[in-house]
DNA sequence: CGCTGAATCAAACGTCCGTTTCAAACATAC
DNA sequence: GTATGTTTGAAACGGACGTTTGATTCAGCG
């Protein structure tokens, strides 16, 4: 008997409810299996409410996602300005490459299901027909916009050519590592514990820093024109 | 046993072209929206052939995955020996790295379709209830531990468990690539060109190298600083 | 020829899915 | 209280899918 956020509140409620089911759901079965039955049955809604909320089941994927990225982006933006600040004149590529692949590594070590989680969001990426991917790649310019630079100030020696390619490497080796990242605790006979989030995220930045440092393909002879 | 194979010819003619079709429209419309009618049709051959000859759509994604997996980890192998037997000792990691992600990047050059198909794939390894997973895994296998063994002999004075760490990561670098690699051409504002495959392979090859040869994190000889 | 087994075919089966519909419940504003 | 707009509910719709079935074709062979 508040003000008029009473209902908004059970709106929240349901809304929150659908999200949660289809987020464990996607990642554990993976959306064309994750049926709208299985969602709304698990989160205790009825089935239309789906629509009612998300319009389609694919809006409902957009929204599952949404609901992470933001977050990831805004970690990444914190940590990458924080750099800035402390950093006399440009922070260094180990800094930017931690600021980048730290926290999707925080994420999925905090959430339950994270590795599953990171699995559906790969997946969104990789559908060829996901118009779910635009939207993420939409997302994603401003962080490509913004590590790209901060690369580039770090590391000034490399053509901007050569700082996107090996962001993308660094993508690849961000994103096999939380999608696929426990299969490696098999494949060496349990040698590697891909558990030890601090340790995973150490290597992988030494691995990235080591490869954003190797020499300029083209070598440093021919200057970049324009 | 007879010589000749006429019903024979017919039969691989059959199951080529379902083999092919599907290929063609797993990677295009991703392996739930490719119906078996679809594949079928587009083959030119009976819907219940597929369970005839591959016994259930899993089957036949099997195949189809199966059919590519092996000539390309032949290749890698042919790669690898090639370089131990030029070698005086151990090839170095560049030749190694060369051996294991040239391979992939040769095939989507050269098949048409190449960077679908790779997603294809790649959305084999991803899905959670992959059966397929497991066989892909398997065959993997082998690969792994040649290349692992190859890169310790090159980098000896890598503990194991990071030879597997930079594995997996390098495994990331090259997955990340031929499948989402065209998208690089988008976000670099036409600066960079993914069709250039031996261009995007030596650049591939230098930042992984760069990143094996990063200093080991716990090891003896750690960087100085902090 | 007639038999045999493999291969193909058309047709159907049963199921599950995303979506829609429309009425009931509900809180709010007057 | 009545009117209004929002949210939930039960039930159904129409279609697409993987799979199965049983007949049919055809080659090889004694």
């Amino acid at each position: 008997m508040t003000v008029d956020s009473s209902h908004r509140f059970d709106e929240l409620d349901t809304k929150e409810a659908i999200l949660a089911a289809a987020e464990r759901l996607f990642a554990a079965e993976g959306v064309p299996r994750a049926s709208l039955r299985a969602i709304t049955s698990e989160a205790g809604v009825n089935l239309a409410a789906v629509h009612y909320h998300f319009q389609s089941k694919e809006g409902l994927v957009r929204a599952v996602l949404e609901r992470r990225w933001q977050p990831l982006s805004e970690r990444r933006f914190e940590l990458l300005e924080r750099a800035e600040r402390s950093a006399a004149g440009a922070p260094s590529a180990e800094e930017v490459v931690r600021a980048f692949v730290g926290p999707p590594l925080e994420m999925i070590q905090r959430e339950r299901g994270g590795h599953a989680f990171a699995r559906f969001m790969l997946g969104a990426f990789i559908d060829p027909k996901g118009e779910v991917r635009e939207m993420l790649l939409e997302q994603l310019k401003e962080t490509i916009d913004r590590f790209t630079d901060a690369l580039s100030a770090a590391l000034p020696h490399l053509p901007r050519a050569e700082i996107y390619w090996r962001f993308h490497f660094m993508v690849g080796v961000m994103a096999h590592t939380i999608a696929l990242g426990s299969l490696v605790h098999g494949y060496s006979g349990g040698l590697c514990d891909p558990h030890d989030v601090e340790g995973v995220t150490q290597r992988m930045v030494d691995f990235v820093v080591g490869g954003f440092q190797a020499p300029s393909p083209a070598g440093a002879a021919t200057e970049p024109g324009s």
